[in-house]
DNA sequence: CGACTGGTTGAGTGGTCTCAAGTCCTGTGG
DNA sequence: CCACAGGACTTGAGACCACTCAACCAGTCG
């Protein structure tokens, strides 16, 4: 139910076997993520009732409050993972790029989603069902492991944000989102330049980093002034990555502000 | 050797087997944890080099950047997990109370700890070796489930509180704070009042809501000016905690207290 | 053409920080 | 017993960063 939300249900789905046996082979065999260490008899126990979809831009995956009905597997596409501040105010928590999976804290803790995703822009996604997954995870010998590595790393993930929220001025959280940007979208170009590969909305910059639109439009026209970014249409390039890393990095108040 | 760093030796290291059982006895049946769970096998593999030991307050049990040796489990007393920015200023990202594990994210990722470790009043903490740790992981049933609920949950916790910090101001934090103290250390009293039952300097508590000293100060001042808390000694006495739950908008899980 | 969305810039406000000057408390040594 | 040092805590004053509010511009879509 989930799935039919934003996309009206696959025009192949009443087709029966053959067009089922098409979207495994989608859900798996064009995967670049953890499933594909799998063994054919766990790959065929998790491919149960799974299936491909496309989203447009800007289509829900999941909401936060949702009780879960599988786990996602993003193929092609990007992904916001964002929670809702109860003055409106949204806090983007995690990107996602191909080759990650979605949900899969919710599942594992039995929880409701206690996040929202939203494609950035037009995604293949994979939806796995929950009790195949679950049943998966039981019988296979590397998906446990993998899933407490995935948590540690997101956990310190986490907390180094915290961390970043609470002790860096405005300056420093959009630097630092240009970085984390740059890690997860970045694409090299000619003598260092970095193209962030996303098309983001300023609103969207304000809400990895925590501040209003406003202070995420002044302090990017700021950086484009100081020649340490230019914009390509919606698209940002970085041309002083150093720079960045360095603002993002430094302490409170030692910034001049020039 | 991290052991080692705040204690001297317990005087009866060398006494061979007998004592060795003691230690192991004080690690397993002492606990509060999910090791009390497993099997005896499973205990045996992981007791082999475990060791109880006693921390005055304010001793570190371990220190951001260090490598871990094994995991510890609070036995009895408090113990405060923080991070230091790059400021000097600290931020506890966590609080444990018995029955707590410690520093299993840094060896279930292989990675060193990235937050420190002290005590907030003396306590017991008991200390099992990583490859103990480890065999006992790979061997036992209930161990991965148990970790990987666990880190759900504290990737949960860390983001809803990124979430508090990045768009709560600081008379909210504070709140937040104390409703955090609450469910953590609280002790229910007659009225419906909840004795905070932990000693923490107007520091910590500052450290604990991503404030200044100062402004903790002020806050804490004047909730007590409008009677929702109260002061007894060192300890904080919440006398009105719907009032604070109110002003901290926060979605906590209305624990009961002790 | 107007409505609408996304972006930009200005002005003013206020919350939180810094700095500084105290006060209270506790332990220590004379 | 007092004097004193040093730490924790408290309070005041001022600065400043980031927020709100508001106006405006540039596209785009109907």
């Amino acid at each position: 139910m989930i799935l039919s939300r934003n996309q009206p249900a696959s025009p192949c789905d009443f087709k029966g076997f053959f067009v089922y046996s098409f979207f495994r082979r989608e859900c798996m065999e064009e995967t670049k993520n953890i499933f594909r260490f799998l063994s054919p008899h766990e790959k065929t126990a998790l491919l149960v009732g799974s299936q491909s979809k496309n989203y447009d831009r800007a289509k829900t995956v999941f909401r936060e409050g949702e009780t879960p009905t599988g786990i996602f597997s993003l193929q092609t596409g990007k992904v916001k993972i964002f929670k809702m501040g109860n003055d409106g105010q949204q806090q983007i928590v995690r990107l996602a790029k191909p080759g990650d999976l979605l949900g899969y804290r919710a599942i594992l803790s039995g929880e409701d989603y206690n996040a929202t995703a939203e494609t950035l822009e037009s995604s293949t996604i994979c939806h796995y069902r929950k009790d195949s997954f679950l049943k998966t995870l039981n019988i296979s010998a590397v998906l446990k492991p993998h899933f407490l590595e995935h948590l540690c790393a997101d956990l310190r993930f986490a907390e180094d944000r915290l961390l970043d929220f609470v002790q860096k001025p405005a300056r420093e959280r959009v630097a630092a989102t240009l970085v984390l940007l740059m890690e997860a979208y970045g694409k090299s170009l000619k003598n260092g330049q970095v193209l962030i590969d996303a098309s983001l909305s300023r609103r969207e910059i304000a809400e990895l980093s925590g501040v209003v639109l406003e202070t995420a439009v002044r302090l990017l026209a700021d950086f484009k002034e100081k020649k340490w970014v230019g914009f390509e249409g919606k698209k940002i390039i970085v041309f002083d990555k150093f720079k960045l890393l360095e603002i993002s990095d430094t302490s409170a108040h030692l910034v001049s502000w020039r």
